[in-house]
DNA sequence: CATCGTCTCCACCTTTTGGGGGAGATCTGA
DNA sequence: TCAGATCTCCCCCAAAAGGTGGAGACGATG
């Protein structure tokens, strides 16, 4: 049994897609909330495994309510509800959007969704999956897909590199100096320029600098998957 | 009426989704192809509005297929079909899922999904929305908000900068040398040093290398945006 | 009005960087 | 076996970068 919560400030509406999904064999509904603290409050108290949530909302909006009940739950970890948020909503700004995915939530689809789809939505979500909105799926292919996009062409220039050479870019992608690269490569200082001057000369750069950029576009190093704690 | 390819090297698994399809009233299966090279032909000929591409055939792989169709498409243009592909695998490793959202992909959804959830799908690609299995939804939103989330910490440390310091940042991240930045900010030399000193200083960063790192890292640049024609 | 922050610049100095050579040791493929 | 590529290291040198300290101008803010 797949136990629901639906958040919305407009009670009517709040009713409308509680009926719909406790009118399903394998969905209960055990909680509504009509502001950001109301859901946060009744998530603790009837712990949910799926809230539906609007944004717009008094007191607190619902991609703050969902980021906060998101990370309590983080620290919380192992005590309880896994739960999983969908924001349902009538707007689908990409300022939204982001935000939503960011605060964690595991949907974000558009309250014109036909019944069906709703209750499909919530299924998928209590599955371990995620559904987006179908033009809100578009939209992050394409972000996505840009994103790799630029990479294509630029790795070709990378080709041109030794193996070694590539070792040493990275490392200048991650901030070091060449006494830096030196130690971690375990050769002298006098190697890494070489390296250095091999790399900067073959990839038509100027300066370390104009390499990080290299490094960053061409997909060797990769935004998020660092602590930048020099 | 949806025009519909089905393109599949077993001619059993391909009649199968042709008979599904053909079976709604809105969708016409125009035609079926069991390598890439028959698919691309085919597509010529019969101008579908949307294709359903395995990936493992003989001759020419469905994502090598998918990129040449969508990359001729977008030469042609205002020609002819503004035809869509929907990957239709049995397996979902992360590296097709890319290449094939990188190909233009506007769908990626396994053969064990129920038929009605396929007819679905085609209709919501037709309709220019975007359809992934949910846990590659999944997947694709965590990526997401990570590339996302490791922003926040560090733009918080962004706003000790000045407006100045940000655009001088902003020109280091860009690959420009102390003497470009002044000529493009149209100031000294000088001061472009002072700016930079803040910066690093300000930042905790050693060289110029790591401010491109920092840059990247909380979003002030981000890859994708760029000709590195430096 | 005095102070603070910001932007602009200067001079002096040290360190790092990058370019130009050259050279020995391996290893691989023709 | 010999040519070529790669990795390693050296020297010298010029340019760029970065640190320190100081200074004038401007606007906002108390």
């Amino acid at each position: 049994m797949i136990r629901v919560m639906v958040v919305d400030d407009q009670a009517l509406v709040r009713r409308g897609f509680a009926l719909v999904l406790d009118n399903e064999p394998d969905i209960e509904v055990v909680a509504e909330a009509g502001t950001g603290v109301e859901a946060i409050e009744a998530a603790r108290a009837h712990q949910p495994d799926i809230i539906l949530m609007d944004i717009r909302m008094p007191e607190m909006d619902g991609l703050e309510a969902t980021a906060r009940l998101l990370q309590t739950e983080e620290k919380a970890e192992a005590n309880g509800t896994p739960c999983r948020v969908i924001i349902l909503t009538t707007f689908d700004p990409d300022e939204y959007v982001f935000r939503a995915l960011q605060a964690g939530a595991s949907g974000f689809v558009l309250k014109d969704i036909p019944p069906e789809a709703l209750v499909e939505a919530v299924r998928t979500v209590a599955d371990g999956g995620a559904m987006l909105a179908p033009g809100i799926t578009q939209r992050l292919i394409s972000q996505f897909a840009q994103k790799l996009g630029t990479g294509r062409n630029l790795a070709e220039r990378l080709e041109r590199l030794t193996t070694r050479e590539r070792e040493v870019l990275a490392a200048i992608a991650d901030g070091k100096s060449n006494a830096e690269i030196a130690e971690a490569l375990f050769i002298g200082a006098a190697t890494v320029k070489t390296h250095v001057s091999s790399v900067l000369s073959k990839l038509g750069l100027r300066d370390r600098a104009q390499a990080v950029v290299f490094a960053y576009e061409c997909g060797l190093a990769t935004a998020g998957g660092r602590d930048v704690g020099f």
